[in-house]
DNA sequence: TATTGGCACTCAGGGAGTCCGAGTGCTAAA
DNA sequence: TTTAGCACTCGGACTCCCTGAGTGCCAATA
């Protein structure tokens, strides 16, 4: 069991070391902070924390820093994240009205999350496994070509060409669009597989073939994964705090570049107190994110989280800002997806 | 008039600091290239080049760096570009196979195009002006709104959520959207606007409230400034490059992470010769851009451009190589967009 | 037992001094 | 017009040294 002052040195050097960017020292500690007793004391109490892995000093006769450890330790025992200020609040809800259509609400999000943290933000679209059909659509767009367009409950709109084969039958494709509508609509899309199954039974071979074409089209874009996407903002923050990466920011950009990185980790990401999940230095299990911390929150619709968003940056950022930006915008998006 | 001789001097001095990013001084240039002259004389033509702006020495005691202005008679006077190597082409090849619709391929050409280059590559969507409509669709998506599907002969399929304010008549809506058809079918972009004026006349009040609000949505849509879209890929390798930025990356991100300020930049380039377009360091009218080149070429699709494509990399790149790439990827999808 | 003052020790970082050599411009001769 | 020769410049690398923040440990104290 750690005592309960030298969690408060643990607390008091985070916060020292997040403001100054310096490793910091016994004796700067007790003259920013009332601890009420001497520096060697201090020293005492850090060199057990050091005993811990909980603090680092990077040469003999530095001061110390956090190790990933020791952030984990004091993000969880932050009992209180820091409210937004009144010209953060603000600016959340002048950014957000007028969104239109999904894109477009999404496109704000990320950069509001991004200039109010000053970190990269990434927002991800909803989810399909989650969500239910609204309505299919199926239009002719060229001689053998249908355009089907899927839109779900979240206001997820996904289209995709479907190559036929053979020419079209205008009034068959409309007869086959009526029958999977009054079949699927309102069903959860994990569902829609088995509803679908038996469909092409009592048609022609022809007409089989092309439902058949199509119901494959749609499952395949029923299929959440090969639909999962995530968009970013504000990648620049990431150079104007190069130095809280050692070495260079490349490894960082390339991860985050690989949209199969980020949704791996969004992934893997579950909500746990504050309602955020948090990511520490090598918590992350990428390489290029060892120096890097991510914060994430789910958003809602219709009473069920549908999708994350949140925020990268360096293991030295202000955690307690950060989470209640990334929280406040997930309840805004949440709230906004409401109407 | 600049002589043949300073010419020569000029093209090895960019090619050697392209190569070796240092300086590059009188007597490694005559021992690396095969003058017949002395190095005192290569000093002269240097004194001369350096008289014109078109190089210049960073300190007293230093060998010389080309200009902006140095770089653009160097890639003016190129007479040839370096053509692709059979391991370039065959990536060319198979990165393309299996695309299916116009966001796959457009997605693989940037990632593509930046892998061949190691440069930041960017894909820029079909503008919408140059195309004429293939196909308008209306949806009922909920009790007053209706989802509006505008497919473009280049592919690109756009769609918007229209709120009617009033529910919907389906049968209304369904032959507004044949009416709509009728008369905008294979009607350039630029032309809508005049085909659908006077659409409502003869409607009831309520009939052409609704038709009205579509129709401004559906020139909204036109309007392809609004819609216009460019997708990245390969950011990180900016970071790999960073000591070619003077400073920081940091501007160079910001700008090109502002879709306005890509767009802004395209917009301005018209293709010269090789069928490319360059614009090198200070050329680029933004301050973020001051230590970047651009190469930029166009693609098309029935034998008109439609948009543009290109990579964006250090003043101090390779020129030759980055050229031949862009215009490779250019012609191959082009290629690919014709079946 | 926990805390404190004292003290010797460590070491990164900054400043000053020095040297080296690549590279220059100029001049006078070929 | 080209060349060889020469004096000159100056950034970068190297060394040396010093300073001060910071440490660990110990013996004394409350």
């Amino acid at each position: 069991m750690i005592p309960d002052r030298s969690l408060e040195v643990l607390r008091a050097i985070v916060q020292d070391y997040i403001a100054s960017k310096e490793p910091v020292g016994s004796k700067s500690l007790v003259e920013r902070h009332a601890f009420g007793v001497s520096a060697a004391t201090i020293r005492n109490d850090m060199a057990f924390l050091e005993e811990e892995e909980l603090i680092h000093a990077p040469h003999t006769s530095a001061g110390r820093v956090p190790t990933d450890k020791g952030y984990r330790l004091f993000v969880d025992r932050l009992s209180e994240v820091k409210p937004l200020n009144s010209a953060e609040r603000q600016a959340i809800e002048s950014f957000m009205v007028g969104s239109a259509d999904l894109d477009e609400t999404l496109g704000r999000t990320v950069r509001l999350l991004s200039q109010l943290t000053n970190q990269v933000a990434m927002v991800q679209y909803p989810t399909l496994g989650k969500a239910s059909v609204r309505h299919l659509e199926l239009i002719p767009a060229a001689d053998t070509r249908v355009l089907m367009v899927l839109i779900t409950n979240s206001g997820r709109i996904q289209q995709h060409v479907v190559e036929l084969g053979v020419n079209i039958d205008e009034s068959f494709i409309s007869d086959l669009r009526q029958k999977l509508n009054s079949l699927i609509a309102g069903v959860s899309l994990v569902d829609v597989k088995s509803k679908v199954k038996s469909i092409a039974t009592g048609m022609t071979t022809e007409q089989s073939k092309i439902t058949l074409v199509i119901v494959k089209n749609l499952l395949e874009q029923v299929d959440a994964n090969r639909q999962e996407k995530i968009i970013l903002s504000g990648t620049s923050n990431l150079a104007k705090r190069e130095e809280d990466f050692p070495g260079s920011i490349s490894p960082v950009l390339e991860a985050i570049e690989e949209q199969v990185v980020l949704l791996k980790l969004i992934g893997e990401m579950q909500t746990e107190q504050h309602g955020v999940s948090l990511r520490i230095g090598r918590e992350n299990s990428f390489e290029g994110l060892a120096n890097a911390s991510v914060v994430v929150s789910g958003y809602e619709n219709q009473g069920s989280e549908i999708a994350k968003l949140g925020v990268i940056g360096p293991t030295r950022m202000d955690y307690s800002t950060n989470i209640s930006a990334v929280l406040a915008v997930a309840r805004y998006l949440t709230k906004t997806l409401g109407n």
